[in-house]
DNA sequence: CAGCGAGGTTAGCGGTCGTTAACCTGAAGG
DNA sequence: CCTTCAGGTTAACGACCGCTAACCTCGCTG
């Protein structure tokens, strides 16, 4: 609900090297010292910003379902009458966005739900479902004759092949990142065609 | 390496429990209490069985690895003279087995990779990148127009497709496991087919 | 039947981790 | 110039966790 205009501020620098460290050792795996020193402060500095570790976590994962739903509502919003597959084209182009330059949310996106308080998880599980949701609607458009529970099944399995993006590229070696969305874009609509195949 | 025919012994309960322990609720996440209580022991009688919780969880990751690997090379030796695309069917069949009937395995394969001691991460690596390495090979196969980079990549997300049973069915809500079979089956097979196309 | 090894048990040590307490400091404001 | 307060610091506490030590108890086997 923040502004979100000005530079960084330390909660967002926090949030971020916070997202980063989790993704990489996972949330045990990471000391509030650590997530200190990443940002240049030292272990219970972190608690004038959050009211602990758990605290973090929950705003990232939050955070991250939120975006991805309310950049899909505003690209449905937006593409009103055009063709189905260009909507579908639209979600595809919006997650790929986001699986490629927001890696580490994605990776904790599906790795770390269960380590939330019950309220904030049933609050990120409901905005997730909102969103597959929002997907297996806009697939059973452009394929009508998929049952709904393949189409959610289908919606699913592309999310895991998009989120693929973390463990294709280590250094810089892949073909660009122009490249790398093309390909996943045409996979992900070749998966999808396939599915609604009969 | 074991000969494998009789009723599960000790040391596969407590893998097996271990495993869907690490699943659940990460590495750091379980205590060595749980896994022994799992198993009707309790506690440090583990020690008996495993040098240590590292132990348990490098004996299930190239187990995993291995187990993938050398599945695939016997189905590639099977299939000798077949076309190609019946080989890469053949790949895809069993890595679907595997995803559906060791869902806690596929889920620590890419998880928990990092809590490895070196030589143990190198081990792993090594045989997750020969089982990489065949599929790009058939693969470019079935779909010569596929530069190299672009047939790993793709490769990497069909197993992020695959992988991706886990998310889906809580209960046994999915539409029975034949048919989920045969629905990721089509998807590799439409997202392959479409990362080939000019 | 002595003995012995496999496979348990409980107690406890040493280290780590999240969190709190108490204190410091420099910039803004009346 | 004094106060205030945001944003740090270090010390330390309590809980937990992996692992070891010491001990127990069977079922074999010579």
């Amino acid at each position: 609900m923040a502004t979100r205009t000005d530079a960084p501020t330390r909660r967002e620098q926090i949030l971020k090297e916070a997202a980063r460290l989790f993704a990489e050792r996972g949330f045990h795996g990471v000391g509030v010292d650590e997530i200190g020193a990443a940002v240049g402060i030292s272990g219970p500095g972190l608690y004038r910003h959050f009211a602990g570790k758990d605290a973090m976590l929950a705003e990232l994962l939050v955070g991250i379902s939120d975006s991805l739903l309310t950049g899909a509502k505003r690209r449905l919003e937006e593409a009103d009458g055009v063709a189905p597959e260009a909507v579908l084209d639209s979600l595809i182009e919006g997650h790929i966005d986001f699986a490629l330059d927001d890696r580490p949310l994605i990776t904790l996106h599906d790795r770390e739900l269960d380590r939330l308080r019950d309220a904030d998880r049933k609050l990120v599980r409901q905005l997730q479902r909102q969103y597959v949701e929002l997907w297996v609607e806009v697939v059973r458009e452009v394929y009508p004759e998929l049952a709904e529970p393949a189409a959610r099944s289908a919606v699913h399995s592309v999310f895991g092949l998009l989120n693929s993006t973390p463990h294709l590229a280590r250094p810089g070696s892949l073909p660009g990142r122009g490249a790398t969305a093309e390909l996943l874009h045409r996979m992900a609509r070749g998966a999808f065609a396939a599915a609604g195949a009969r």
